[in-house]
DNA sequence: TCTGGGGTCCTAGGACCC
DNA sequence: TCTGGGGTCCTAGGACCC
């Protein structure tokens, strides 16, 4: 069996551990800029407020419920989870750090018995972190998930749920709505119910070869998964990034190419530095700029550029010539813009580079306006210069970038308002 | 003028997860 | 006035090669 261990409000219970004054009362934890609601405690759930909630649009029933507002503190988050999983670690042979607020817990060949281990599981998070957790029993990772939704749906589970019993599974699956399974969102939800099927047990014994043409290998999965076969195995370490994104919303929105320059040096100087704990390398390098979607009456821009360096590279001042090269190629003056993001991509292991380049280019006497060049140039010769900006190898791959929607579509000139990044 | 077959790589788009 | 920030996988189709 699977349990699948689930911090209740995962932030909201954070913020509680360390201002324990905060407990009972309504809390919530907002996104970047104060944005969005991300987190909500049980008192706020229960008042209809819905995840993801604008918090101008809710300021009435913050006020009137006086709800407590936090910005959010990831680092404190993320702190508070390893905690979590270290926990968990002697009291299971696997445990698979799923994400910040979960993790599937193996109990394959534990000689206990399941329901008194769930419950020890809970005490034992509880008295070392101060986090509730719900618990989900299943034979696979789908149905664990499937049962830890339905232990935090009724209190008188008190946290725990099992549908190991492969009897009671029926009255379960059955009560709990399709679009709760894991692997179902809400495209999928829509188009099941449009054909009948409405809860967990209906999807389950729906027709694989059906499902398999309507919802993919993915959706094929998912119901054997719920139908007790194992298709989701437990990955103990994560494999390596294949994209490594940076970006904001900005408080304010911004005009000048300079604002924009900025907060892209910054993003990409961020994205580097995430690549080099990864010990990658980037092959590619893509930068973003949106206006301000949702204000439908101001005009809409948006734009993307993918940048190739001459080769991979985690050298933060390669990365930064190379997105501001982009920036200026698609930047147009006269839009406020709101959003602003870097992606690091086609990513490799760092050892497979020439780390000599990046010695070098670490070494004060590169001068020049553009050092990377310098270095780049000395090294692999001049014509190495097909580097960045405009680097493209083949004379086909030229006639793509310029073709291509991805690099040129600009949606000032259409009628529909539509920013894509 | 019309016409093959097999393969790879890349991209866009759509779906999902937290 | 104010609307998050990361990720992954799958599929279809286009462009290329021989």
């Amino acid at each position: 069996m699977i349990a699948l261990v689930d911090c209740n409000n995962f932030y909201c219970s954070c913020e509680r551990v360390f201002q324990p004054e905060l407990a009972g009362r309504p809390l919530v934890v907002l996104s970047n800029n104060d944005g969005c609601i991300v987190a909500r405690s049980n008192e706020v759930k229960a008042m209809g407020i819905a995840m993801g909630s604008p918090l101008f649009k809710v300021r009435d029933l913050v006020r009137r419920h006086q709800i407590v507002v936090r910005s959010s503190n990831y680092s404190l988050y993320g702190d508070m989870s390893q905690r979590v999983m270290r926990t968990l670690e002697p009291l299971s042979p696997i445990v698979e750090a799923y994400s910040i607020d979960e993790a599937f817990v193996y109990l394959d060949g534990l000689k206990v018995d399941i329901m008194e281990h769930a419950r020890l599981l809970r005490r034992t998070v509880l008295q070392h972190t101060g986090i509730p957790v719900s618990v989900g029993i299943g034979p696979t990772k789908t149905l664990a998930k499937a049962a830890s939704k339905l232990a935090k749906s009724d209190p008188r589970h008190e946290g725990i749920f099992s549908v190991a019993d492969p009897a009671a599974r029926d009255v379960a699956l059955e009560r709990l709505a399709v679009k709760d399974v894991w692997g179902v969102g809400p495209r999928y939800a829509r188009m099941l119910a449009r054909e009948g099927i409405v809860t967990a047990r209906a999807l389950r014994d729906a027709d694989l070869a059906w499902v398999r043409q309507k919802m993919t290998i993915g959706g094929m999965r998912t119901v054997l998964e719920l139908r007790g076969q194992r298709c989701f195995h437990a990955e103990m370490e994560p494999p390596p990034s294949q994209q490594i994104v940076r970006s904001r919303s900005f408080g304010r929105a911004v005009e000048s190419l300079e604002d924009l320059e900025q907060a892209v040096a910054m993003h990409a100087s961020r994205a580097a530095e995430k690549l080099r704990g990864q010990h990658l390398a980037a092959g590619l390098a893509s930068v973003f700029i949106a206006t301000n979607r949702f204000k439908s009456d101001s005009p809409q821009y948006g734009n993307s550029i993918t940048v190739k360096p001459a080769i991979p590279t985690d050298a933060t001042n390669t990365l930064i010539a190379c997105t501001l090269r982009g920036l200026r190629r698609i930047y147009r003056p006269g839009y406020a813009y709101k959003k602003a993001g870097v992606m690091l991509m086609d990513l490799t292991s760092a050892t497979d580079a020439p780390q000599s380049l990046f010695a070098e280019l670490q070494s004060p006497q590169s001068s020049s306006l553009d050092p990377t060049l310098d270095a780049v140039n000395r090294r692999f010769g001049p014509n190495t210069l097909r580097y960045a900006a405009v680097g493209f190898e083949h004379p086909w791959a030229m006639r793509r970038q310029f073709c291509s929607p991805r690099y040129t579509t600009c949606w000032n000139e259409l009628p529909a308002v539509k920013v894509r990044v």
